[in-house]
DNA sequence: ATAATAACCTGAGGGC
DNA sequence: TGCCCTCAGGTTATTA
């Protein structure tokens, strides 16, 4: 279920735990996720992780040969454990750190992806179609206009569209468009240049103000094992039927795109 | 070319 | 307790 935030605050929790760490060596239960597991990860033995970083919801590692690409799907998780932690049903690759660490990669549904490139990670098919980072500023009202003017779809399912900007899951759409005052519903090309500026700093503060809660969370986890993803506190998503924060409308709830969507009638137009 | 939908997979929770 | 149904924070392949 993790969106960029949860992808993000994973990133920064193991940092200090495989940044420089040699791997030991790699055990692989499980080939068939997303797409099958590469076959070079098997053989990551004696690799050093020199980097991990993000792009969107994936991450990032940095080796000698090439980069490990991991997408964590609707139900992916990575944690640190002691080498001596049996694996359960769903943890479907360990990569065994020196020290005492395991990198584990779990995913019950196994709609996530362990994929290896020796080539540039950004050209790599899965990335090189994105849009760009919502946090940099590449992104920002003037061009959430340019690219709307030809799209009569949903502006909700517009911004999570990775292809027009990375990153933006569910959740985080609906509370970006809450915290924007704009109907999950709009058309994108009906969006004004006001408009579209709110909603671009909606997503940055919304995806801000996530992380922020995150790293919080992390402050409080004893060892940093991650055991869970932190509980991101939404005003609008999951919250149907009750007051809006704002005008105390009951918030609605509908599906669009197959996907549930959140809004209050009233502040959203 | 763009946009709606079907599909991948498993578990949790509610109603009966 | 068990069965059936719906839903779940993602993304691509297929269809229209």
């Amino acid at each position: 279920m993790p969106e960029l935030p949860e992808v993000e605050i994973i990133r920064r929790a193991i940092l200090p735990y495989v940044i420089g760490k040699k791997i030991e060596h790699v055990s692989v239960r499980s080939l068939k996720l997303r797409w099958e597991v590469s076959s070079e990860i098997g053989n990551l033995g004696g690799a050093t992780i020199e980097q991990v970083e993000r792009r969107g919801k994936y991450l990032l590692f940095g080796l000698p040969a090439g980069t490990m690409i991991i997408h964590l799907g609707m139900s992916g998780h990575l944690s640190l454990v002691p080498q001596s932690s049996p694996y359960g049903k769903h943890d479907h690759l360990d990569f065994i750190l020196e020290g005492d660490k395991v990198l584990r990669f779990s995913d019950p549904r196994k709609f996530g992806a362990v994929i290896f490139t020796e080539d540039d990670p950004l050209r790599h098919e899965l990335l090189s179609g994105l849009g760009p980072e919502p946090l940099s500023p590449d992104f920002n009202g003037g061009y959430l206009y340019r690219e709307t003017r030809s799209s009569a779809r949903a502006i909700k399912l517009f911004i999570m569209d990775g292809k027009k900007v990375a990153g933006v899951g569910n959740i985080y759409a609906s509370e970006s468009l809450f915290r924007a005052g704009i109907a999950p519903a709009r058309p994108a090309l009906s969006l004004n240049e006001n408009e579209c500026a709110r909603l671009a700093a909606g997503i940055t503060e919304t995806l801000t103000d996530a992380i922020q809660q995150g790293e919080k969370w992390l402050q409080t986890v004893d060892q940093k094992t991650l055991p869970a993803y932190f509980h991101v506190d939404t005003a609008i998503y999951g919250h149907d039927g009750a007051p809006c924060l704002q005008c105390g409308t009951p918030i609605e709830k509908y599906i669009l795109g197959q996907r549930s969507t959140y809004s209050c009638p009233r502040c959203q137009s």
